[in-house]
DNA sequence: CTTTTTAAG
DNA sequence: CTTAGAAAG
């Protein structure tokens, strides 16, 4: 069984801080994928030492997004960023091609896609990376092979992916454009992993407001995901996002959401 | 018997956090003079309800400098800033008039100098106010009264005032310039209750740096004052700096100067 | 309400 | 090494 978590830390160093390590060795994912690192490349590395292999795409802007990828698989390549020409080092794409113990290659990407503010160019660049991001998952099935796209894509997809969906409809992140980029994947073959394995809903959510008592109240968004071609989902068995009260203590105002494949 | 205490707290908030209420429970000075407030007036007014007369000089920069002046005492009068047309509204220099209880008054002054950073721009900025701070002294003196001016000067008089002397001569706060300043106030009868009530020295020192363990080899700075006129300093009995092992917590990089009047 | 960075000390 | 503010989430 080939566990594979992703969890946006919202600060590596401020998750370590609050508890990631504990969360770490109690569920030993043989890959996990991260996002808002929002450290430097040499940092990161300090908390992934011997037995793990690392891929990492820095923003440049120093502290900001950030994406990661700690297996103890190893790699035997590694891509980074979307695009050319364009802002390619914005911290929001890294893949690596993992070699399975089994043999055979699996393809796993972290991904982190712009929180977004409406009417503001955040939005806009928001869009453009869903284009490229539409772009590259197109080629990532057209091989037919093993990939999961996971990570943080800022977009809860329906309502019963959001506790306060009315109050949302126009609110970055549930927007109807938005949620139409997650219709056009899933309709292309994409498997939603977290909704398949995890129920049909309200719920599991994926990340909560630090402000108020979101959290308490699981008034949350599932904006977290594992997408996996054809070829990869009917290997997964279990999908599970850490939360309380398994899983109590908060590191992030994210929550890892873990999948089992039998693989 | 009036207390009086010069404390550079280094942010308000961060000391109150750190323990900064106990030491006053415990001290309860009639007049507090506050440095590097670093908050607005409002805030600062949270700390000091009922019972205290509050004067505070708030720096234009947000978070930065900002002197005020708590006290058990009404205020018949409060100045604010030194020098005129130019930035008076440094938060560096605040003035109240005190009535005593027996009758009669007393001037307190809360004044923080510029750190200063030899070769940067600072230096010159500090060298300018330690001007005005001269021709506002020469004022304060003229008139015969009571009057106590203490802060954070940024500036050791002499060797038994700084532990490192050999290693500061040419470090900003140990300048032979700075402090001839020192020397000629003294010289024109200000009185440094520090030196003359608390012992020969070496020390005692009211700064410690944050880093490496300054602190603990009391690797400190004796940069914190309070100068009496004539007419005030023959009533001081007492001068404490309140560190350990007296006072244990650490709740500033500075301790507070206590002085004990007899008015 | 939290993150890392910034400038200042 | 710490403070508070900044920008971003």
């Amino acid at each position: 069984m080939l566990t594979i978590a992703t969890a946006n830390v919202n600060g590596i160093r401020a998750a370590f801080k609050r508890g990631m390590g504990g969360w770490l060795d109690d569920r030993k994912p043989d890959v996990l994928l991260l996002q808002e690192v929002r450290a430097p490349d040499a940092l990161l590395a300090d908390f992934f030492p011997a037995g793990w292999h690392l891929a990492h795409s820095e923003a440049e802007a120093k502290g900001r997004a950030g994406v990661g990828i700690a297996s103890r698989l190893p790699m035997s390549a590694i891509r980074i960023g979307l695009g050319q020409g364009v802002p390619t080092n914005t911290g929001r794409w890294v893949e690596a091609d993992l070699e399975l113990p089994e043999g055979g290659a699996l393809t796993v990407v972290s991904a982190y896609l712009h929180s977004g503010t409406v009417g503001t160019p955040s939005m806009d660049e928001k869009y453009a990376f869903l284009d490229l991001v539409s772009a590259r998952l197109a080629e990532l099935t057209a091989g037919g092979g093993r990939v999961v796209v996971g990570g943080d894509l800022n977009i809860a997809h329906a309502a019963v992916d959001i506790k306060n969906w009315k109050g949302n409809l126009k609110a970055a992140g549930f927007l109807p454009a938005e949620r139409a980029y997650l219709d056009r994947w899933f309709g292309a073959g994409w498997r939603d992993l977290g909704r398949e394995l995890g129920g049909d809903g309200p719920g599991p959510y994926t990340w909560w407001s630090w402000r108020g008592k979101a959290f308490d109240n699981d008034s949350g968004w599932r904006i977290d995901y594992q997408l996996a071609t054809a070829a990869l989902a009917d290997a997964a068995r279990t999908a599970t996002v850490d939360r309380a009260p398994a899983y109590d203590q908060r590191w992030s105002d994210h929550a890892p959401l873990v999948v089992e494949y039998d693989l």
